[in-house]
DNA sequence: CACCGTTATCTCCGGTCGGACATAACGACG
DNA sequence: CGTCGTTATGTCCGACCGGAGATAACGGTG
């Protein structure tokens, strides 16, 4: 061994601006991921341990972002209320997530060279 | 015309982060910048108006990040002081517009179509 | 040895963010 | 028509962030 290095390698995320001046990064993409998973506002947030204030605030920046709303919530009825994604709200998530994939994909060799600026030089 | 469009494109931003918790994102690559281009803390500070005492933090941040400082500072002297970016922060400060501009390429595709969501549907 | 501009460090303070909590509205269902 | 779980909206409060400003250290220079 000749030099030793922190655990874990260098990671980017993303966030994209939008033009209203709001924007979409890895929280809001998971919120929508677990609104799409759950079906609820207060559970997706649940899920990522925030509460249900916070979570209903990313929601409405999210359905101002777009022309039109990602999230399409309800109170009472059948399912006691709920919440889903639209279709350009499914959209929108899987747009990110392909963003995503392909930052990754496409800075692997300065993620490698970021990863050694932080080896320990061995010494002499 | 058919539809009508929020002036300006979405923006793709990057954070890299570093294994101690820390991170890399446009606001310190900035900062970084301004010091090699000006040769001084509080004047790259002063040009993004932004307080000494942040920028310092931020520069403090930045030196802890790697295995070796990106930046060095000296207090009075020749030119009454002053700061410079080491080899390490200047090849960082490269990687880091590389990486901006590797990910620019990579979503051209994905933030046209974010833009067209922007659009406000046309009257029927 | 006083002067200079920068670095380095401190205190004070206002704005902002998010959590915790409370309350009401909702609407199908039994 | 009461029950239920969720959405929707409010208040209160502590934590954190960053600016403003003060102060000292530094070390060549004149």
């Amino acid at each position: 061994m000749t030099s030793s290095r922190k655990p874990g390698l260098p990671q980017a995320k993303l966030r994209v601006m939008m033009p209203g001046g709001d924007w979409i990064g890895p929280g809001k993409a998971d919120l929508l991921e677990g609104i799409e998973a759950t079906g609820s506002i207060s559970a997706a947030g649940k899920r990522m341990r925030m509460s249900y204030k916070r979570a209903w605030g990313l929601v409405e920046t999210l359905n101002r972002m777009f022309s039109e709303p990602l999230v399409s919530a309800s109170r009472g009825g059948a399912g006691h209320g709920g919440a889903e994604l639209t279709a350009t709200g499914r959209e929108v998530l899987a747009l990110y997530r392909q963003m995503q994939h392909r930052t990754e994909n496409a800075l692997s060799q300065e993620i490698a060279a970021l990863s050694r600026l932080t080896d320990i030089p061995a010494e002499k």
